[in-house]
DNA sequence: TTTTTTTCTTTACGCGCGTTAAAAATAATA
DNA sequence: TATTATTTTTAACGCGCGTAAAGAAAAAAA
């Protein structure tokens, strides 16, 4: 590798023997030139170090090979899960993968957009804040950049739609606790920042009612992303005062369970389905830290694997033929019971 | 707000009354420009949307507006917080955060330091892998960027280092454990990736010594960043095998605590320090996640704010001077000792 | 008001590469 | 070998903006 700096395309491809113009084929499909010509810059490119300007490159392509990555929460494992591995596929394809945090706050959910749409990206996986998202600077977005919509669904936002069948997973839950002992209380919040949950409270009220049990949803009242905080400071209160109506309870997502696990541990509670244990807890989720809570925590899984390379897949597909879809497709992957021992 | 797609600079001049050059003024420092003219550029951009093409901006610039930000393991949510508070700052501070993370793998760790030099970053702050980094491969990318590093020392790597004390915060952990009890084993990785883990083990070791107690390491063997999995395995074989010489345990860091806690709980053994508990565990780092766990782990904290803001100032201060700091200025951030239930 | 200082306008070049059109060279086919 | 199809070269323009120099205009100082 001689040290000789390369300033620019003209002078690679002087030194590699080929014009310039082709040299700037070549780095943009590399198929797309002739064998002997692709020798020759291959060989060049092993004794001198250079790489086209990636902001002269994106400045005269009308798009770019980056793709955007916005989640609303990053700090959330179950997002920076899933952010890993679309990021892993992104790479793959050979995209750029450009990854923003909303932080949970609507205004830099905003920023990101203006900050993504700036970049002019190939495409854009979103998952949006949901209820706190700013739905007008979402659809104006959308129209302006191909996006698939994933985990929270903004109707009409993005060009497809992936996510989690809550309707589904909800009644593989219920149908289990009900089978192996009482039907579950329902542990949530009032006003939960992601549509998903609203999805879910439905689902179990309708489950409930179609298996002829009475429902009872516990509801805490805090406000944001700090799930733990909230579900903790509830189940305290709702196991002292007594709320609930069965020794079941089936928590709208892991991280409240988390925090009703730690609260129940706190007040001498046992829990679990062996002998011994006066409740049973369940999640939703299946959130990286489930397997290792006290008692590990029983919960319904997304389908992480599908979930990102559906994503990716669409994305590829939108990119590959130039064009937005018709219709917006809307996948649901359905959730697996994943059997562990609080419930 | 008008519709009119604005498509340059030179016609958004001509739509303010004022000339090229001088909204380009504007736009790289809106102080720049005398009031009047500020005045009439503004009133532009009330009715025109026009924000100048971020790609032809940095071409034209020696150094753009982009801070990198390259951590280990972003899964992990330690770096997680770390990263939201730094891009949180860097935005505060009017610059551009790049977030990537390397996913344990020292081959994303190169590539992704190949993607920051390509957008010429003002600067970027870097944790690295550790033990696995490509160290010259760092080296190299230092000699390029100004880079501050941060978590994991990389001798000689970046203007400057910004970490955490780890002999000071094992000392007070071993303090207040010997002081309230059995003095501690050290349950750790063998060869972990991280290098603060080498500090903890011989901080560990010398204040045993310093003590006069005997020092005992149980070292798990696994590899990788799966810490939970790794600490779960091995302390079930060490509970069940009675390895323990004392009834006290140290984690190296919080994740194996977690793991720890979870076999612990699994066997029946009660931790903590109330009565009727056989087994104590601390661990190290203030993990997010520690104060929900069964029992509330009882750790050290990082300094989360010092560690985001002091990065970030040296960041500036290294960006506002334009030169390279001389020596290598190293900032060791004391840890807190968080008591809670179990220990 | 006149002089000096500061700021702005005009004009023009450069950044590094995408892209196109016409001419030249190479490869494939007859 | 001659003909045709394909690829490469040459030459040149454009992308959108930073920036520099010289002259004009505005503001500040005398």
């Amino acid at each position: 590798m001689s040290d000789s700096k390369i300033r620019n395309m003209e002078e690679f491809a002087a030194l590699s023997g080929v014009s310039r113009p082709t040299v700037s084929k070549y780095f943009n499909d590399p198929e797309s030139v002739r064998a002997s010509i692709r020798t020759k810059i291959e060989a060049a490119l092993e004794h001198h170090d250079y790489r086209p300007n990636i902001f002269a490159v994106n400045q005269n392509r009308k798009l770019t090979k980056n793709i955007g990555i916005i989640v609303p929460y990053l700090a959330d494992p179950f997002f920076a899960e899933i952010a890993r591995r679309i990021e892993t596929l992104v790479i793959a394809e050979g995209f750029r993968p450009i990854l923003l945090s909303s932080h949970g706050d609507t205004n830099l959910e905003v920023s990101n957009l203006e900050a993504l749409r700036q970049i002019k990206p190939a495409a854009v996986l979103l998952a949006p804040l949901g209820r706190t998202s700013d739905r007008q600077a979402i659809m104006d977005f959308c129209d302006n950049v191909p996006t698939v919509n994933f985990d929270s669904n903004i109707e009409g936002a993005g060009e497809a739609f992936i996510g989690h069948n809550n309707v589904q997973a909800t009644d593989v839950m219920i149908e289990y606790l009900t089978r192996t002992g009482e039907p579950p209380v329902f542990f949530e919040m009032r006003t939960p920042p992601n549509p998903n949950a609203i999805k879910r409270r439905n689902a179990y009220l309708a489950a409930m009612e179609r298996l002829g049990h009475t429902p009872q949803l516990i509801q805490a009242e805090g406000e944001g992303w700090n799930l733990e905080e909230i579900g903790y400071e509830t189940a305290k209160r709702a196991i002292t005062n007594k709320e609930l109506s069965t020794n079941t309870v089936f928590c709208s997502n892991d991280r409240l369970a988390i925090g009703f696990l730690s609260a129940a541990y706190e007040l001498g509670v046992k829990v679990g389905h062996a002998e011994g244990c006066s409740l049973r807890v369940a999640g939703h989720d299946n959130h990286p830290f489930s397997r290792y809570t006290c008692p590990t925590l029983t919960t319904i899984s997304h389908n992480y694997d599908l979930i990102a390379t559906r994503s990716v897949e669409i994305v590829m597909s939108m990119i590959e033929s130039e064009q937005r879809l018709e219709e917006r497709p809307t996948t649901l992957l359905d959730g697996e019971l994943i059997m562990r021992a609080s419930a």
